[in-house]
DNA sequence: GATTTTATTGCAACTTTGTTGCATTTTAGG
DNA sequence: CCTAAAATGCAACAAAGTTGCAATAAAATC
């Protein structure tokens, strides 16, 4: 409840009205190190008779204002998180999905930027703006 | 319908039988750069009374025969390309999707191994065993 | 070439994921 | 407290994909 300060705050730094659903919502994605699917956090929201609905548009806002992204599972659906932040709590726009082979969670992760971009060989007209990474394997978890 | 008989030929050297809805579906995927979703191969298949249920199953039997990948698009769809072939005739598993932010359009291109792979930041337990690339972009079509 | 075996196909019904329209409620600001 | 604008809940809908089962087509054996 002390953390409920600090997301209204940040609600408000984005320009948003601060919601006990958006509240909710983001605690549920805080309190994470892996992404998350619509009813994975459905899930964890029961008891609160939160709508479907309203949880798709939340998590709409949230990425549209820069506060979430959402990333496609293996099975096709989406899986929403956070944007990491760095140790000097700026948000890294540069980092990989790391997605387990065993227990299917995504988690995004912080990479070293100093490997090149992968480049298209002898392809001309691909002008590459952005990329993602997707990494298979273990998770600490699991392994 | 002298390729024809080429992939007869190659879909017994898989261990499939030869069918008509395999013979065609190959056929709709050799004649493509881009990598097509279920309802694209529909669409130019028509004519051709190709069940839906039919396709999904011929698409996952190319999948698990090693023939065809499938990749996530961005609207959360699945679209379906063979394996990319080398100059030498070999499949190429290491290479990039680039998605065009025009038209959407997916291809499989191949890229300079000669950079690392990006490896996790100072975070311990994962192990990689795979990668995807995905880079975004604009494509030679919408340039 | 006919027969048998086995895999593939088409159809209907169903599930899961996500969207749209609209009436009701909540928020933020004066 | 009052008001305008935004957020919510509900019902109905749409698209993507799956399952079970009976009918059909391929290929192996004779
Ligand atoms: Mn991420
Ligand atoms: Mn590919
Ligand atoms: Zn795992
Ligand atoms: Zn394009």
């Amino acid at each position: 409840m002390a953390r409920n300060k600090q997301y209204h705050q940040f609600l408000r730094q984005c320009g948003l009205k601060v919601t006990s659903t958006r509240l909710l919502v983001l605690d549920v994605l805080m309190s994470t190190r892996t992404a998350l699917s619509h009813s994975d956090i459905l899930d964890k929201t029961r008891g609160s008779r939160l709508d479907k609905v309203t949880l798709y548009r939340t998590l709409n806002t949230f990425i549209t204002h820069g506060i979430a992204h959402k990333v496609a599972s293996e099975d096709r659906n989406w899986l929403y998180a956070l944007h990491p932040i760095d140790r000097n709590n700026t948000v890294r726009d540069d980092h990989a999905h790391f997605i387990c082979d065993q227990c299917e969670r995504i988690y995004c992760l912080p990479v070293q930027t100093r490997n090149s971009m992968p480049a298209p060989e002898s392809e001309e007209g691909f002008v590459i703006r952005t990329h993602e990474y997707r990494l298979h394997g273990i998770c600490p978890q699991c392994h």
